[in-house]
DNA sequence: CTGAAAGCGCTTACAG
DNA sequence: CTGAAAGCGCTTACAG
């Protein structure tokens, strides 16, 4: 006998109830293998379940039991205009979100992704709708004020990314210290360049400022000459790094003989800049990026820079969550191992026989 | 007077109907913007909202008014063992949903991001599950048989990508097979190439099938020697194409002047391999791809493809669902337009003036 | 314009 | 083990 199929096709648990003689309080019990429904039983509405194609509403599951198994995940998109070369799918944004959603899957939660453009100034109304879709929320480096922050923490749990714990959030981040540390020490103490300069990202931003403030104290402890702040400031753009080049060439400039900056995508715009008048990289100026993203390895030459283990990253911000939505509890501040992957673009040597590809053996020029 | 701290602190729109002295449905008025609420009476629940820093249920919300206002993307992870200089970030499925999710916020819609791995078997139960959190479904290649589509549609709306559509679904694809066919007869005619071979992705996907298809006739009806099937079966990952080529040269077979790959990843592990090997591209074997992912520009040389447009692919396929959703009508079959991009892979010139990143025009080799 | 009340589709004590 | 019933936090006719 064929169902009579309901126009806007809602099948809900009565109807599977309905049709394996059972009632709903069963139907439930087996779906969520509560309790201990008799073989018979369950059968039934398996069946049942099995010919009409039920699922359950998510909504009201998540009303009934005060879990959605839903995070979201909240980012900055665009702004800044697009460089050439520079793509936005190389924002390693990507690589963390996906390292938050494989581990989320794990716990049978998914992911609300969700982005708000570069220059949205009033965010919290938005993220606050997500808080309500969601049971708990990873916010991406910046999003919200400490006082927006606080004021979403009492709604769901809040793991921040990059920046810091509040008393109201948690937070996970990469040893800024430790990767810049080495960096500095590889340029300035294997290399002996005895002039250096910081290419700074975002001045608000806790990564910059972790990593220009040990530059700085990297450089003075080696005794080099270092450079940093006003004509250096960059936004972690590539167009923000090369502007600051193309600003000093014309003004005259003498430049360092290694550039640091902020981040892989300043590194890329600089490089672009240098080549635009000519400055051979690394024989003339030395540069080096941060976070090891997926292109710089393909640049010419390959990038020396500090790998942050942005999946881990995202995968232990989950955790982070998850444990405080399930129990309450977690960790409210990590830190991740970060490693110097050396190329070429700091001015060490070729591996002529690879190609692009390798960590710490590329080809240069050719 | 201290509000007394509600431990698991879920405020509901009774708290705030008791703190502006109104009724609960004054409140849902003034927060849906429904009916004409007095302004005072919407002054008092805004500032009740305020002060309590309310946030609707979205559970709650969804379960009354039966509209989630969210959808659900799925798609296919690793899988293949990641090959070097193959990177997953640079997968097109990322800006295909970079587009979905910027439209979806443009309709006040979230969308929940879900990847099943590559070979997963039974992936029906977890996209099922993903259905009953949603208001409708994305689907990216080959997630799903035409049975198991048919059967989520009884649920909500399915949009697939790059498939075709069936009773039960809608799809948006790009067009196939006028790119194959502006990219076969540039290498035959404009180049003037007489051999000719076509490295296939996954067998089973529409849209290799397509593009085997026209590549076939292009190449006949230039009259050109062309090669496909057997010996030429890749998997649309890096790797299958270097192993193709690598059991070729292995097997002492004479290759080609030019090898069109399926897609770009493919035609990166066929230039990585033939480059082990010491053949020159182009001038020795011309390559090329299809997809323009972000790299591609990025290759050596870099690489002529067909671009296809992903963000408006995950833009389209947004709008087709809300549409579907919202007024339960929609078109079921979108093709795109794609653009053939001239870089040097294919034997093109150079222009010695632009480093890598220009779209049409690059310098090849050094 | 506003409030009391029903209902959205589940889960889960509570009896039996 | 199983069923009747309450309740999750909203929205929305329905009266007033």
């Amino acid at each position: 006998m064929p169902e009579p199929k309901r126009p806007k096709g809602t099948l809900t648990i009565y109807d599977v109830a309905g049709r394996a003689g059972v009632s709903i309080a069963s139907v439930s019990r087996v779906l969520n293998g509560q309790g201990s429904p008799r073989a018979d039983t369950r059968e039934k509405v398996m069946r049942a379940v099995r010919e009409l194609s039920f699922v359950p509403d998510g909504a009201a599951r998540a009303l009934s039991n005060g879990l959605k198994e839903v995070i979201g995940v909240v980012f900055r998109r665009g702004g800044e205009a697009l460089f050439e070369g520079e793509d936005e799918s190389l924002l390693f944004m990507d690589v963390i979100n996906r390292g938050i959603e494989v581990e989320a899957q794990r716990r049978g939660f998914d992911v609300l992704m969700s982005s708000v453009g570069f220059d949205d100034e009033d965010v919290l109304p938005r993220i606050a709708a997500i808080a309500g879709k969601t049971d708990g929320l990873i916010l991406h480096d910046r999003m919200l004020s400490a006082v927006g922050i606080a004021r979403l923490a009492d709604i769901v749990p809040i793991v921040t990314l990059a920046g810091s714990p509040t008393r109201a959030s948690m937070n996970v981040r990469c040893d800024n210290e430790s990767g810049m540390r080495a960096l500095v020490q590889h340029l300035v103490i294997d290399h002996a360049y005895r002039s250096i300069a910081y290419l700074s990202g975002r001045a608000d931003s806790p990564d910059n400022r972790a990593r220009a403030k040990v530059f700085e104290a990297e450089a003075a402890a080696a005794d080099a000459d270092f450079q940093v702040g006003a004509p250096w400031l960059g936004n972690y753009s590539a167009a923000g790094g090369a502007n600051v080049i193309a600003s000093l060439l014309d003004a005259g400039t003498k430049l360092p003989r290694a550039i640091v900056c902020a981040n892989d995508q300043t590194a890329l715009g600089v490089m672009h800049a240098l080549g635009r008048r000519g400055i051979k990289v690394p024989e003339e100026v030395a540069v080096t990026g941060f976070d090891d993203v997926p292109v710089a390895r393909h640049l010419h030459p390959p990038l020396t820079t500090v790998r942050q283990p942005m999946q881990e990253l995202g995968a232990r911000a989950f955790d982070m969550l998850y444990s405080r939505i399930s129990a309450a509890a977690g960790t409210p501040d990590v830190v991740l191992p970060v490693q110097l992957i050396v190329r070429e673009s700091c001015g060490c040597a070729t591996n002529p026989a690879s190609r692009a590809g390798n960590a710490s053996i590329a080809r240069s020029g050719t």
